[in-house]
DNA sequence: TAATAAAATTAGGTTAACCTAACTATTAAA
DNA sequence: TTTAATAGTTAGGTTAACCTAATTTTATTA
């Protein structure tokens, strides 16, 4: 029996997991993404560890088994699913979906997401460049990089953020970019990395490092020299 | 602070009232309803007391006040505004809407439902015929009586049915009888009530008085002897 | 490296939502 | 109208999911 608070246990252990790859996922981060206490964390890893879905110890902290990693993906692909249908098909706004997906993703019906998902026409992308699991959890290839790692001159195409606030995609969306649009740096100031772009509508726009790492690119140019 | 179960009991409570508006609501009533045993429904209600959503003693068995209704009327609005989206646009039969309904009836943002409600159409009936309270609780008005209580010759338009089992629905779906049909009451049995119908694609259908119960129509003519 | 800060853990407590068993009050039937 | 069945109620117990406070580890830093 999957309950809704073991999906978000497990959606939050894969995506701190994702989110920092070379830091172990504490109870500490459990406890503060899900708004909880620690006690209460460890508490629940010691039922997921028993249930299997779940390894834990001090030093590796928590992660996923196969089947934990199943569970976890398979929510992810919903809050993906729906979040593309309320922004496609609902008219939902970039920055309005994520919390009502977060409800819609604990809905138990197999037959409702493959429904909507057909009518979204079965992307392997989110509105928010987001990869979307298969059935098998299998996640679509792509190659995005944050758009901090570009050097000048480089063309880049939008494919995602990796945050997902309001405040930031507000902040995106005031300065007119979007997914799938180009950019090219045309400066990255030394000092700070603070880097000036332009885009088909708009020329030296101005962006902190901060922002520019949450951007996710992909060069344009086959053998472009950022790394 | 209104949880998932707090809405279930409201709507429940408010369900029971309205199937047999001749008797009290009791807590076994509830518990069979909710499938749970009284003493849970005895426990929760004294916290709806307290809420001041319900009102209850052993005479008058539980009934809402005016907030307890606004509440389930609201849910009840979302679980039909749910079940005609499901229907209409993303295509599920009219015998599976309702479970999934049961559960997008809890997601939790009025702009969603106004949205769905806007695609829909804004209609005042959903694909049972139930009709859809409007935001203020108010529920459209209908002259809905079960087809038992027509008199022989009486022509009628169903316009609902008061029992949503699956077995039931497909029962109906098989004798092609749907919303909006048009009936003839060629006959009724005497000794059992069982009626003998027609409808534009087949003649003499013989249904149970059990059945009959179960379907809401109108009489056609205005002024015709059905009472 | 000793002192301090931070994180992990343990102990023990609360609340909501369930339950069974036992008892009391009603209602229905013989 | 006595008895039997049913419904309502109380008592007391369980589990999940939280919590705080205290303790033990582990890291950090002076």
């Amino acid at each position: 029996m999957k309950t809704y608070r073991e999906e978000n246990y497990l959606k939050a252990i894969y995506q701190l997991a994702n989110h920092d790859k070379s830091k172990s996922v504490s109870p500490t981060d459990i406890a503060n993404w899900l708004e909880v206490k620690p006690p209460t964390v460890l508490e629940k890893l010691a039922i997921l560890v028993k249930k299997g879905y779940v390894t834990y110890n001090k030093f590796d902290g928590a992660k996923l088994t196969q089947t934990g990693k199943d569970i976890a993906l398979n929510i992810v692909r919903r809050h993906r699913i729906w979040e593309t249908y309320l922004y496609k098909e609902l008219k939902f706004s970039w920055s309005e979906v994520h919390e009502i997906a977060e409800q819609l993703e604990h809905i138990n019906s197999d037959k409702l997401i493959d429904r909507i998902y057909d009518v979204i026409g079965n992307p392997d992308f989110d509105p928010h460049g987001d990869p979307i699991p298969n059935k098998q959890g299998k996640l679509p290839k792509s190659d995005r990089r944050p758009l901090s790692q570009s050097i000048k001159g480089c063309k880049c195409v939008v494919l995602g953020v990796s945050e997902h606030s309001e405040v930031f995609l507000n902040y995106l969306t005031e300065l007119k970019i979007g997914l799938n649009d180009k950019l090219i740096v045309e400066q990255i100031n030394a000092y700070d990395d603070s880097l000036k772009l332009s885009t088909k509508t708009k020329e030296h726009i101005l962006m902190s490092a901060k922002a520019a790492q949450q951007i996710l690119v992909q060069c344009i140019k086959p053998n472009c020299a950022c790394k």
